[in-house]
RNA sequence: GGGCGUGUAGCUCAAUGGUUAGAGCGCCUGCCUUACACGCAGGAUGUUGGGGGUUCGAAUCCCUCCACGCCCA
């Protein structure tokens, strides 16, 4: 049976077939087994707004290596994927397309249509991301896909409301709150930025009252809300202003009475040194007004326009109303003077307007005392052993930094999309929090009054996902699934959201299903342009992940990204980077192509053997030298990548599997067994178990690979099974997706065949290098001649080596020998050990090229030799240093003066020769 | 202001305190050798940011300075 393989990969032919046929099967499906350990992941969801970007790529690709390995090793591994309902992002996205489309705004539309309208654009557009997902290979179980707005998951949030309402630990009141004045919503503090600002700082006069001549000045940077001043405030030692604090003054053009209050918080050296203190919209000047007893006003509409407490000013927006309020203060002749000031001011998340800090009645969790188990399990005990690990281990500060400071949480938002709030009031504005919808006429527990309304509000998106690693299985319910897959073991996400969710998820697991939610949390690197900036929409430097599937193929794309990332640092992207993924595939394509088009008799061979026969082939010959030597690398490889997976370095395996791939497997083992597989250069039965070689080195490399390009595996092992198939006499997995993980065995690392074959590759490169350097054609045969210094090192060439080495070199007469002479004008490789290489070269040698070559090989040497020698020489270094790293280092010594003095004495030959 | 991180070849990054600091890309030379030019063979390239210290021994540990990045206030 042949198989027809281009000479290069094309991934676009054969990436939707594999994905297909694995959906198909159901392999990516977890059904609790007993009999197995489960491995759960549950995939951090992204916006259901959202579109793959690399961060996602990056992610999503890590945690399907690690699900599809463990798979592989046995486990019942699940990965469950989802979408979060993105309040304020979804309901900003719908009514934006509603109201280009139609022109109405939500208002116009009324609460229940407009959240119609976006269940609507939710099922048109909801799956985008999750599709795009797919094509990135991910093994999720998509049976299982979750929505935070599902019905059960609804479920979940109604009952962690009303779990901590009746435990006291959520309540509503009137707080100073970050307010968005565009999406007219409240946000926690956690979703406000700082960004400077270039503005300005006005030095306004307020006027001392009962001396209508004389004032204060006041500098700040918000003017337009001084019409909510009920104070001003100096620093209690600051002498220039000790003789008013008592007094009062008079707030410009509204004429209120203002105290001057002293107060430590106040800062001398800011402005005048007297600030205006203005409750309402300050969280600084609200903590003051509470200490001097003083009112709170609000000056603002939920829109950002002043309100009546303004005068002229209401229903002007903010920013206008600064600018014309200037003009008048101005025109009084009330401004002193105004500096340029560049400063810190919060903005949304989300709209990137300006936070305006107001108070308002809102929900709020009180985190304090949650927090506390979620701080105790990063906590090493006795053993040193922690609940949950951080990798790498350093954002277990941040963590603890936010935990340890945490505030109480505002959850409600002033918007429609989202989990209602289940709180129920009676007509006395009683409330009561409900598991399930009121019937009708029910009354309040405790006032008797009929229910007359349910809040308005709905609750922050966090805090459904906080529920996310259980909720998924079915809490609050107790599933087999909670049961079998929870506590779930990894979760892998971005480093900005491990206050936001992270540790907020920690919080719930511990709260509400006593345990926590996954042991080890892994942060990814940040993708970051070509110049080191973070990709953003703004700067438009982001690199499409699909764009790049469509252009290298999706395995190069999962390739790359892991290779790219060490533990803990960021990656520095350019589209070109994804040569390296692209150009590794199609060298495992081309190495299996030669495989493959020289299999063509291996099943009718295999069927001519007894059992006992074809069962010593499948576990591996022993006979020749380089067959041993690729089964050893291939031992070390296996145990290296199942090491440094079991750790999470994804690149430490993808770099050991690289490295066997191209520098062992393609640029030694496939080279030196050519004429044994084209020639039958060591006769039919060597070729037999060259090809049995190939067929367990491939099938190995291919399941090693396959978490990490699962296409391109897939496709070359389903060719490759059939003679996996005979070889090992048994049928294999239907998709190599679910084939076992290989297995090492110490017994198989063929130490002592591994120096041999080093010794011949040696040999080799010296001869190459001799070619190379004095320009010969690869056409013409050389001559040479090897020289040994004893029996041991003779005996480390056998003839089918020296066969080897003539045929990667393309030698002509080829002798080894103790002590062989060196023939004339020959040109010279001096190796370690009293090996030495000669190549006779009569009229074609270089003298000069071979002058340049064994002095530079003398200026290494004595390098060497004088930096060993200066350890050596140094009394203490010998005293003190562990006797092994001495003894390497004096016959590391020996050694190089011994190679320094011959390759001195050919050195003298070529100058006399050169003459 | 506080915390964390980074600085190694032209670029992007590796390197449990112990051989003469490595790889990919780029560069130079020669090759379309019947798996692969997305390739093969060979080659060049470093005051490991500066200074100080600990140590027999430092890219690695400590101090300090410089530059850059992120987070928090």
């Amino acid at each position: 049976m042949k198989y027809e393989m281009p000479p290069r990969f094309e991934p676009g032919k054969i990436e939707a077939k594999w994905y297909a046929f694995w959906n198909d099967r159901e392999l990516f499906k977890a059904v609790k087994d007993i009999r197995k350990k489960p491995f759960t992941i549950m995939m951090p969801p992204p916006n259901v707004t959202g579109a793959l970007h690399m961060g996602h790529a990056l992610n999503n690709t890590i945690q399907d290596i690690l699900t599809r390995f463990k798979r592989m090793q046995g486990f019942c591994a699940l990965w469950v994927p989802g979408t979060d309902h993105a309040g304020i992002a979804t309901q900003a996205v719908v009514e934006k397309k509603i109201f280009n489309e139609t022109k109405k705004t939500r208002n116009d539309l009324g609460r229940e249509a407009f959240v119609a309208e976006i269940w609507k654009w939710r099922e048109q557009y909801g799956n985008t991301i999750l599709n795009q997902l797919r094509r990135l290979g991910c093994s999720c179980d998509w049976s299982r896909t979750r929505f935070t707005l599902d019905e059960g998951l609804t479920l979940a949030v109604r009952e962690s409301f009303v779990r901590l309402y009746e435990k006291n630990l959520i309540y509503r009141g009137a707080r100073m709150i970050n307010w968005d004045c565009k999406l007219e919503t409240a946000v926690s503090d956690d979703e406000i930025e700082l960004s400077e600002v270039h503005g300005s700082l006005w030095y306004i006069k307020y006027p001392i009252k009962g001396q209508p001549d004389k004032f204060v000045i006041v500098a700040t940077t918000r003017p337009e809300t001084m019409f909510g001043d009920t104070a001003v405030a100096v620093n209690p030692k600051d002498e220039r202003y000790s003789n008013l604090v008592g007094g009062h003054l008079l707030l410009p053009i509204i004429g209120r009475e203002l105290p001057v209050v002293a107060d430590e918080s106040v800062d001398p050296e800011f402005g005048t040194g007297a600030v205006k203190v203005t409750p309402g919209h300050d969280p600084a000047d609200y903590e003051r007004g509470r200490r001097h007893n003083l009112p709170v006003l609000n000056v603002l509409n939920k829109d950002g326009t002043l309100n009546e407490n303004a005068g002229k000013y209401m229903g002007i927006e903010r920013f206008k109303a600064r600018k014309q309020l200037i003009e008048e203060l101005d025109g009084l002749g009330l401004i002193e003077r105004i500096v340029d000031h560049v400063h810190n001011v919060p903005h949304s998340d989300r709209s990137k307007t300006p936070i305006e800090p107001l108070i308002s009645e809102q929900w709020f969790v009180n985190m304090k005392q949650l927090a506390e188990p979620a701080i105790a399990a990063v906590k090493p005990d006795e053993a040193g052993k922690r609940e949950i690990t951080f990798v790498p281990d350093r954002w277990e500060k941040t963590y603890l930094h936010w935990l340890n400071n945490v505030q109480d949480w505002c959850i409600s938002r002033q918007l429609w999309w989202g989990h209602r709030i289940p709180v129920w009031y009676d007509e006395d504005g009683n409330a009561v929090a409900l598991r399930e919808d009121p019937a009708k006429g029910a009354v309040h527990p405790k006032s008797g009054k009929p229910l007359v309304r349910q809040d308005d509000d709905v609750l922050d998106t966090w805090a459904s996902s906080w529920l996310w690693p259980f909720s998924t299985l079915g809490w609050p319910a107790k599933t087999g699934d909670l049961d079998y897959f929870y506590p779930t073991q990894f979760l892998s996400t971005a480093r900005e959201i491990i206050y936001l969710w992270v540790a907020r998820m920690i919080i719930a697991g511990y709260e509400f299903t006593g345990e926590k939610p996954f042991s080890t949390v892994y942060l990814h690197a940040t993708v970051l342009d070509a110049q080191g900036r973070r990709m953003s929409k703004s700067l438009g430097n982001g690199i499409d992940p699909l764009d790049m599937i469509d252009q290298w193929g999706v395995d190069a794309v999962r390739l790359t990204l892991p290779l790219l990332t060490s533990e803990g640092q960021d990656i520095k992207l350019a589209p070109t980077k994804f040569e390296m993924g692209r150009n590794f595939c199609n060298k495992l394509w081309n190495a299996s192509r030669l495989v493959l088009t020289n299999l063509e008799d291996f099943e009718a061979q295999i069927a001519g053997l007894s059992d006992a026969q074809r069962n010593a082939l499948a576990e591996g010959t022993v006979d020749e030298l380089e067959d041993c030597f690729i089964e050893g690398k291939l031992t070390r490889c296996i145990v290296d990548v199942t090491d440094a997976l079991e750790r999470y370095k994804f690149n430490e395996a993808g770099t050991a599997m690289y490295r066997f791939v191209w520098d062992e497997f393609c640029d030694w083992y496939l080279e030196v067994i050519k004429p044994r597989l084209y020639d039958m250069k060591g006769g039919a039965e060597s070729r037999l178990r060259c090809q049995a070689t190939l067929v367990r080195v491939l099938d190995a490399v291919l399941t090693l690979m396959h978490p990490y390009i699962p296409f391109i595996t897939e496709e070359i092992w389903q060719a490759l099974r059939p003679a996996l198939a005979a070889l090992e006499g048994k049928t294999p997995a239907v998709s190599l997706a679910i084939s076992p993980w290989p297995k090492a065995s110490k017994e198989r690392l063929f130490e002592s065949q591994t120096t041999r074959f080093d010794f011949m590759r040696e040999v080799t490169r010296a001869l190459r290098n001799i070619r190379s350097e004095h320009n010969l054609d690869r056409k013409t045969p050389l001559d040479a001649v090897v020289r040994v210094a004893d029996e041991g090192k003779l005996k480390l060439l056998g003839k089918s080596e020296l066969e080897t080495i003539r045929n990667l070199v393309n030698l002509g007469k080829f002798e080894i020998g103790i002590d062989a002479a060196k023939p004339k004008a020959a040109a010279t490789a001096v190796l370690d050990s009293g090996n030495e290489v000669y190549v006779p070269l009569g009229g074609l040698i270089d003298f000069k090229m071979e002058l340049l070559r064994l002095e530079a090989t003398r200026a290494k040497l004595l390098e060497g030799v004088k930096k060993t020698k200066g350890k050596l020489d140094n009394l203490s270094y010998v005293e003190k240093a562990p006797a092994d790293v001495v003894a390497r280092d004096r016959e590391r010594l020996s050694e190089m003066v011994a190679e320094l003095e011959r390759v001195e004495k050919h050195l003298e030959e070529v100058k006399t020769l050169a003459k």
